[in-house]
DNA sequence: TTGTAGGCGTTATCAC
DNA sequence: GTGATAACGCCTACAA
């Protein structure tokens, strides 16, 4: 390799020149298209080796019009569920040949416009997105632009695509685990109610506590942000304000844990005072030793079924809407009793 | 906006024939350049609205050289610290106009290449990087090609930029706390040697061993995997074998609470039996109910600088080599006693 | 088997 | 203040 930092990049012009062959001559060569000679194929792979050139996919993007790049975009990339779902899809992704553009939007709408802009203007191929919901003009956004999926969350009287876990049945599940162990006073943290997962994990928690002909009480439902430091105020200052509650539903293991430390840091044990469950199963995959109740969908699976119904759209433009909705079970450990 | 999916893209040609000007003038007008009117700016802006116009910033990158694109290569980004690092990273990256490529390299160094070169491929313009370390050959790729950072981990007699702990007193103050607590039996979880971050807190480590006149025990060093579930079974094996500890270093935060699950599990009591340090304060930005006793430095003025100087070696051709060695601290909490 | 021409969408240069 | 032209590097189509 001759080819250094301060000189300009190595082209097939540079090859060519070098092999003395046309630039055409060099790209196919390099592309091991089958009406170059092997004598030829070989003198240009090894010309090419001792300039030290790699391929501009800029250019090679401009002319093709893909670039084998996936776009991610999601609320907080620093919440362990995301960073184990964005790892999952990322192999995935880099087994078909793609990579991937993260973009964090701190679950803003704004921030969440500029990302999907952002991955237009970039021509990738594809985007994965969790949407904020805070409206659906993004979704429009996309729809009129580029293949996507959804993962995690989902809109009602909409085509889109998506991947999620079964959150009413999730919601169902662990409260009535709750109340069959004898607790009636459930503090639900839930997230923001425009997001589906949010709505539809209330609404299947309501519906465990209907079975029981407990009225959902309003006052034991805190709407919380869904990004860290959500929760740890909300649990101190309903405590602290004479709140009764023998039990958390939080909307995910992260501000369950959050929680956690709330109560803790109040003087009460988990799970003698107060039982916790969570939702995402994090310790599935990372080993934290407080083991949290939780409800649990498989993450491989997700990030896979995800992967594979976007590279179907883009690759075989496959234009049926594939809803999947996973099963969800729940994990039982120790912050709850 | 009349764009959509099964239609082509919108670009400045179709602007400039619906708008009667020419294809330059557009440009112009929408990149706000003063030679050209308020009137044809305003009329130009009407129109790519209403088209619904959206940069093809693949032809400006051809064009122009850049991408306003910065690659972050790392071991495993559902290890909590690098994925709090890229989301620190991203929002100040973002604020200077800048997207992050995130690629994982799961610690392995051919991956580490593929990564390198699909980024330089790409024509990132800059790349910030943990390296794998197992050889100097993708530095050397890298200093050929385009400008980098490391970050958490260095080379020796070499003139990379660099951003990194002070490793060397981490793994002294660590130890010396757990002297001075009585511990002289410490599992050092150490990873492997050719990683500079893992050598020198293991010698620093040592210094604080031989400061009390103890020898550095060899069959207490075990070196072991540093992406997740690295430490879990080295800690249960080395219980089962026999092995006497009545402390653990771990290399980092995520393998101390793996391994405080491992000893949990074996019936043992953190901090009673078995005391344990981590190293990566990951409860500065999350909030995990597990207090972990571990070494700090700040992850924001980390990820700051790192970017500051890869931009600055971008964006102002600064070509002096900058070494940036953080401040470490020790943060007790109740894993240890 | 190899070379020439043209174009992907944008922007810099220069002319008008 | 605006338009024509060329160029970024690569690849497809077609010619030789």
């Amino acid at each position: 390799m001759i080819n250094n930092k301060s000189s300009r990049p190595v082209t097939l012009k540079d090859i060519a020149l070098k092999a003395g062959y046309s630039v055409n001559t060099v790209s196919r060569a390099l592309s091991d298209k089958n009406d170059i000679s092997d004598k030829t194929k070989k003198l240009v792979r090894e010309v090419a080796n001792e300039l030290g050139y790699i391929n501009n996919s800029v250019a090679t993007s401009l002319r093709s019009g893909y670039t084998k790049t996936i776009s991610i975009i999601l609320g907080d990339i620093s919440n362990p569920m995301f960073s184990i779902l964005v790892k999952e899809m990322e192999v995935f992704l880099r087994q078909k040949g793609y990579t991937s553009l993260i973009l964090n939007t701190d679950e803003s709408f704004i921030q969440e416009k500029k990302a999907i802009t952002s991955s237009i203007s970039k021509k990738v191929d594809g985007i994965i997105i969790c949407p904020t919901q805070k409206d659906d003009s993004n979704i429009k956004l996309l729809k009129q632009n580029i293949p996507y999926v959804l993962i995690g969350r989902r809109f009602y009287n909409d085509t889109s695509d998506y991947v999620i876990t079964n959150d009413f049945e999730g919601g169902y599940i662990a409260t009535k685990y709750l109340l069959e162990k004898g607790h009636s006073k459930i503090l639900n943290l839930v997230g923001p109610q425009y997001i589906s997962s949010a709505k539809e994990r209330l609404e299947g928690s309501r519906k465990a506590l209907l079975e029981k002909n407990i009225e959902p009480n309003f006052t034991l439902t805190k709407e919380i942000k869904i990004v860290s430091g959500g929760a740890y105020k909300t649990v101190q200052k309903a405590f602290k304000e004479g709140l009764k509650f023998d039990s958390i539903f939080a909307f995910n293991d992260l501000l369950a844990w959050e929680s956690i430390l709330a109560l803790n840091n109040l003087g009460l044990d988990v799970p003698n005072d107060v039982s916790v469950i969570g939702y995402d199963n994090i310790q599935s995959k990372l080993f934290f030793p407080f083991p949290l109740t939780t409800v649990s969908a498989s993450k491989t699976k997700m990030a896979k079924m995800t992967v594979e119904i976007l590279l179907n759209k883009i690759e075989k433009k496959d234009n049926k809407t594939h809803n999947a909705v996973l099963d969800v079970d729940l994990v039982i450990r120790n912050s709850t009793k």
